[in-house]
DNA sequence: ATAATGAATGTAATCCATTACAAATCATTG
DNA sequence: CAATGATTTGTAATGGATTACATTCATTAT
């Protein structure tokens, strides 16, 4: 591998004019500049960047860290951040943290010693407090999962508000037993969603049970066994909140299977509006998020912190949309 | 941020000293590993990696190329990379391509450049013989698709044997007429599916018919197209062999809404055995491969690659499995 | 012709950790 | 107690590119 030193000798100039000539320094004669290209391509030179990351202190790379990459959830969210970071010479990596905090810390390290210069989170295993710890030294952004109270900026939409919405429509149908399948995770996701849950009911003046709430991993097996403990109960409940598309698409698949009618004896309504949900019958009525627009965000507000241009954590809320369709209402 | 200097003034020895106990260098006596570790904590420091990888010129880190993140059929092969790589000290980072050029060169100039320590690509737009230029200079295995003639190792199953028995399943339960519904790409899996299928119906007395090839974008939308051309037909097939689960899942699709039954009316194979090919109705016969174990021999390859253990080009077929379902035997 | 100005180029310090080699310290033995 | 070898520690070179500052050269003004 040729070094700049090689290139410097072979085009008789010093490292400073191939350092010029490479960084595209006006200060160079138009005849060194052929000179030194001549040399480059003759000695078919990489610069490393090791050395030039080195001295500039960063790497142009960026990390996505993504508590599991199966979630086609994070798809367009991703395409959004790659958008805006390649435009902006940022070259995007993911990580799949599995979930797994010790993994998560395994990429963080990447962060905290210089090897990348951002990193934008999907969610995290990690607590508040030493989110705001590394928040402080170096840049990050949560994105879609948060942590309340930590010192680093975030971009989501209001889940409350989403679930809300969601469960309204549900209620201006008619139902008044509303089973959610909600999820184990401490994600405040799940948590906001439930209150909203809870909130349309009560505005609508329809008496919380407990019973009504079974939790899953989020995956296509929880939202059918769910389902299956709800078609088993003497009253059950005449629609299902799903906390994600795949438990509604799960739970689909358990109504089906005793026999009933989608929405007729049970409607259903999924979260995500990933792309599955209209490719089953009926096609799942669900909450849709601006994903690419999020992601861009995500990836914008991390290029505004890299610059030193975001004094305090910012906290950004995007719109969502309830999108109805077959499952609840033909 | 604190750097060895620091560290070795505060302790009050020698930077070698300091890299030496961070490197758990046998030859440091107790007590001075002591007084190094009190600096190290009393000043937070972190050893800059960048000034690390300059000196022992490498990263640690390992790139995986995918030519979408949407397509779930990746997701345990990169398990498989992981748990391989994380266990023998490197990190994984996975890549966007979307399949395009340019982007997969932005990715491989980390290469080129000692970014990262070596890549894995699950599918490459470049030609064999750009592969075999770099694939020389540059550790790298071929993952799954891979170019015939490149000098750059792969592990993969074997399609073409794959496809045959999937077709001889069909023939196996009657069939003559079968539809492929097949890619548009020019992958190498392409190729040997379609070949695979050819041979199939020739060993089987059955004549070959152009008009039962049609092709698409692997997705489910091309399979519904698909699968709706062969339904406008006269002589329409009695079965459908696609080149992807989701292909097939999109045909089915179609095949329900035009009021026909599966597996009666019409059999459906897929390929991939992914998850949801279990969830729909009746569920998929598929041809199912070991991702987790390709995962891990890919990783294993290119440790070994990395260590210079690999003179020639090594190429690995492992096995496939046909599993039959409902969308082709009751 | 000469001084002053600005453009082009070069020299050498710098980023930070690793490590070959040199030096110092220690323990052991005749 | 000196000599030897082993262990521990320090000095300085190293990896490759960038860049502040110094120098050279050409051009314009006087």
């Amino acid at each position: 591998m040729a070094t700049i030193q090689d290139v410097a000798k072979r085009a008789g100039v010093s490292v400073a004019t191939v350092s010029r000539v490479l960084n595209h320094s006006l200060s160079v004669r138009e005849d060194t500049r052929k000179k030194v290209q001549v040399a480059i391509k003759d000695l078919n030179y990489q610069p490393n960047l090791l050395g030039r990351n080195l001295r500039r202190s960063e790497t142009k790379m960026i990390l996505v860290l993504l508590p599991t990459i199966s979630n086609t959830f994070y798809v367009k969210i991703v395409k959004g951040i790659e958008e805006v970071g390649l435009r902006n010479g940022y070259n995007i990596m993911l990580c799949d943290t599995d979930s797994d905090k010790q993994r998560e810390e395994v990429y963080l390290d990447l962060l905290k010693n210089k090897l990348i210069d951002g990193a934008i989170f999907m969610a995290t295993e990690l607590s508040k407090e030493e989110l705001s710890e590394i928040g402080r030294d170096f840049p990050m952004i949560q994105c879609c999962e948060y942590k309340e109270g930590a010192e680093v900026s975030y971009i989501s939409i209001d889940n409350f508000a989403a679930a809300y919405k969601a469960v309204q429509h549900l209620i201006d149908l008619g139902h008044q037993r509303i089973g959610m399948i909600s999820g184990t995770n401490h994600c405040i996701s799940t948590f906001q969603r439930e209150a909203g849950y809870k909130k349309a009911l009560e505005d609508a003046g329809v008496a919380f049970d407990d019973a009504l709430i079974l939790k899953g991993e989020y995956g296509f097996k929880s939202g059918f066994r769910a389902a299956k403990q709800f078609l088993h109960r003497d009253k059950r409940p005449t629609a299902i909140f799903a906390m994600s598309d795949m438990m509604a698409i799960g739970a689909m698949k358990a109504i089906k299977e005793r026999g009933l009618q989608i929405p007729d004896d049970m409607a259903v309504v999924g979260f995500d509006n990933i792309r599955f949900s209209t490719m089953v019958e009926p096609q799942l009525t669900t909450i849709s998020q601006p994903q690419y627009d999020i992601g861009c965000i995500a990836m914008d507000l991390l290029l505004k912190q890299m610059k030193g241009e975001l004094k305090e954590p910012q906290h950004i809320f995007v719109e969502h949309e309830l999108i109805i369709r077959k499952s609840t209402f033909k």
